[in-house]
DNA sequence: GCAAAAGTGTTATTCTTACACCCATGA
DNA sequence: TCATGGGTGTAAGAATAACACTTTTGC
């Protein structure tokens, strides 16, 4: 601990009378599953914005702005996910906030020149998921590109670690709970659930052991339904329970009830 | 989504050009292992700070207070760990960022006169574990209490909510990380990180299963040394093992640097 | 010796994993 | 009929949990 610190006996407490010198944004890593082309596997993809100002002018960056008085951090975020994609469903979650007081990739000096140190920006960022039947109605814009979550340009910021970070507590989070249904429509196959988890996990999953535990975890419903037209066996089709329990983020529900409300669909908290 | 978006066909992007209208603080949820009787076991302590102006003052709040610019958010939450306490020791980690419009407890409307609605405060929390062989060692100050964490009065703002939520996260992390460590001294015996393990959980573990599944992870030494003068068989004592590499935060040891070097004496990240 | 906690052994149960194999459809 | 993924069976191995039992100290 070095100097900074407030002469000895002085007490903390949660003053609210700051001066307001550091600034906060909010962005938001939107997650989809996507291809390129028909027969090749789903994967991972996320909406990127071309920056159109220094720093980083030209480079994407993670959609997002400042955080405005009147809205909740939740708020804000739902409202990038609707700004960027179109869209107003989809899971949403806090991710990290970040504000070191200078937040740049790579070694730091290198950035020195481009990124005044004069501006602190800490960013609140949310991790969010679209489901697969709404990717296609996602907005179009010059200024917007998805890419492969795997496979990304160096990013504005630190944003590629942020992206990375979101990737780690996916991965995390779709072993204890629910989240990968979030992914996909109403309804879907047992194949294709199975085709999220492995595109979040980055490995294979042996079909017939899935198809048991996501049956043990009795977070499906068999609608009766099935897939015709496939060239094997029709597949059955199966919805999410939404009368089922989520572990998810605790004693943490009301602080989402707000947007939860506006923005939601996929309700998945307690 | 209702209104307050931007004019359609805007794209958001990371601008740092936001008016700041919103006050950015950092507080910390401070836990150690305490017990008020010789003979009785080990719970969750943690020092609140009593309010001195309003809104809510005169009742106790988490130690914290507004982020200075030159400061990281680990950095703050630090400072604010080393004034509530006297220590610089301690495992330090964020928490979440709280920022609803209006953060009060309970019902909004019965608060909605103390707290005017004009102040908007984001607060980034924290949470600390500091060894038990410190906690003797931490600060005196009128306006500084101990409390246990599961029997709290009702604090200012929403501050039973975050102390609940850290609670909560602390108990899903000592199942799958080696966090329980932190609140130890180097040299513990099982007994005591069993002890550890209970107060969290809030139930009781098998000695014997306990003492396997330790072993079984590779995180501690014996030191070859016994505890005497307990009334029994001497106990082993053993240490962390700093070698071992433990599951946490994932690619974000980065954000943690500064601070660690700084702060930490337990360093659990990779 | 006795009480008390340290520490070991044993067994039943459940969960995980790998993989063999049958089923139902379209082409 | 054959290729393809849907779907079921089975058995080995690992992790979990319950609890009996032995060990070592202070009193």
């Amino acid at each position: 601990m070095s100097d900074p610190l407030p002469p000895a006996g002085a007490v903390p407490e949660d003053s609210s009378h700051a001066h307001a010198a550091v600034q906060l944004a909010v962005s938001t890593v939107i997650l989809a599953m996507r291809r390129e082309e028909k027969d090749e596997p789903h994967s991972l993809w996320l909406p990127l914005v071309r920056r159109l100002r220094e720093p980083f002018k030209g480079m994407f960056a993670l959609p997002g702005g400042p955080l405005s008085p009147e809205l909740s951090l939740e708020m804000s975020a739902a409202s990038t996910l609707e700004r960027a994609t179109g869209l107003v469903s989809g899971y949403l979650e806090q991710l990290y906030a970040f504000g070191r007081v200078h937040r740049l990739p790579g070694p730091e000096d290198e950035y020195d020149e481009v990124a005044p140190p004069s501006e602190r920006v800490v960013s609140v960022v949310y991790w969010a998921s679209i489901p697969a039947t709404d990717v296609a109605n996602t907005r179009v814009h010059e200024n917007i590109r998805w890419m492969r979550a795997d496979d990304l340009p160096r990013l504005a910021f630190d944003h590629n670690e942020i992206v990375d970070y979101a990737l780690y507590r996916l991965k995390n989070k779709v072993e204890y709970s629910r989240i990968a249904h979030s992914f996909l429509g109403e309804e879907f196959t047992l194949a294709e659930l199975r085709e999220v988890y492995e595109a979040i996990l980055q490995r294979p999953l042996d079909p017939a052991n899935f198809r048991r535990q996501i049956a043990a975890s009795k977070s499906i419903i068999d609608t009766g339904k099935r897939v015709e037209g496939t060239r094997h066996r029709p597949p059955r089709l199966f919805r999410y329970d939404h009368t089922q329990a989520f572990a998810d983020q605790g004693p943490l529900g009301m602080y989402r009830a707000a947007a939860h409300d506006a923005a939601m669909r996929h309700d998945e908290n307690p």
